[in-house]
DNA sequence: ACCAACCTAATGTGCATTCAGTAGGTTGGT
DNA sequence: ACCAACCTACTGAATGCACATTAGGTTGGT
């Protein structure tokens, strides 16, 4: 596959070591922040020096970037548009305990960047508004498939459950311990209950 | 009622002064966090200098503890624990509208300190646990005296409302356009559902 | 003499970023 | 076959700023 030739080879090499600097960054920005992390902490985990992790990004904001960049990326390419909302919620929990470093870093960072002046103030306030209009979206195919009873607001429905989503996600991380399979069955039952059967008044 | 002697007066605008670090120093920390927020910015907007804060508060790291003490103390003194839980929840909105600024603190400040090492990771750890067994005491009151049915874990659902709660409250820091009565009327709604009636399997 | 409530002016540290290299590989011209 | 110009992947040592904390006053009341 590789080119084996040298220069090839120090391309790849060089590409190589910039992964091993996003996943390393990933994890230590979900632990910590990203005011929390120093690029020092970084790059010694990533085998370079600090001068050396800014050959691959222009400033600590650029590698902040390039972290989400990729994770965006993995999740556009998972997404699913088509299957029932609530099957994929359910499936969360399996994520959590799959591949637990992936959880918790956007809202770890969202949390840092919550005033309007936060440099990622702006990427994470669209970030949050796609979530929400994705889920939004998943509940109106199926209210117009009939799954679902109509006389609910998808728009309101899809703020809840991404407060949830980032509620569980923070709860988990501080505290592992939690009931998180349980957790989320009965969140998915109730809102099963709420949008496939029909409540009183 | 105040005394005026002189020395008296002193005292007084001491622990003024005292109080108003708190105020602005919460306000503060609940848009840009602990590591977010300096005490020269803090200080400025009090009215003294860095040192002169010092002089009420050894460390920054004691001052966020006041802070914390002090919305514990608040907390603490404005709590039911009578009265139905699905109430409390519904009249929370009100409090975002009434003391805006009284919203978020703790969500901010525990993303901070999730990992274990970090300075309040236990003290948060413990509010967490505190606050679901608070919410859980009062689900099983709820189930003990008849209004809620027994099938249900009153420790799972707790952490599912907690989660939600500090869920909502960092969308909301976000985005102050969400649809914040509509999501909790919503939500409490379908928490009765869950609670109250019979759903079916 | 002692205490509270400050202040100004250091002090020291942590940290992102820059600078000036070094070691190897490539390309195009002669 | 050789060389000048240029590239990638770094390193060690500055640089400079932001920030918490400290030292040593001053003022005024007890």
């Amino acid at each position: 596959m590789t080119d084996q030739r040298p220069y090839a080879a120090l391309l790849a090499k060089g590409e190589d070591r910039r992964q091993r600097i996003i996943a390393v960054a990933r994890r230590l920005l979900t632990r910590n922040g990203s005011r929390g992390t120093t690029l020092g902490e970084i790059a010694r985990e990533a085998g370079v020096t600090p001068a050396g992790l800014l050959h691959h990004f222009a400033s600590k904001e650029q590698l902040v970037h390039a972290v989400l960049d990729a994770r965006d990326d993995y999740d556009d390419a998972h997404a699913d548009r088509t299957g029932d909302i609530l099957e994929q919620l359910a499936a969360i929990p399996a994520r959590f305990r799959e591949s637990p470093d992936l959880i918790g870093m956007f809202t770890v960072l969202l949390a840092e960047n919550l005033a309007p002046e936060a440099p990622l103030h702006e990427r994470f306030l669209h970030r949050h508004r796609a979530a929400v209009d994705t889920i939004a979206a998943g509940l109106r195919r199926g209210q117009s498939e009939g799954r679902y009873r109509a006389d609910l607001d998808p728009a309101v429905k899809a703020v809840e459950i991404v407060a949830f989503l980032n509620g569980i996600e923070t709860s988990w991380l501080l505290d592992p311990s939690i009931p998180l399979a349980e957790v989320f069955r009965e969140y998915t039952g109730s809102l099963f209950r709420s949008l496939v059967l029909d409540g009183a008044s």
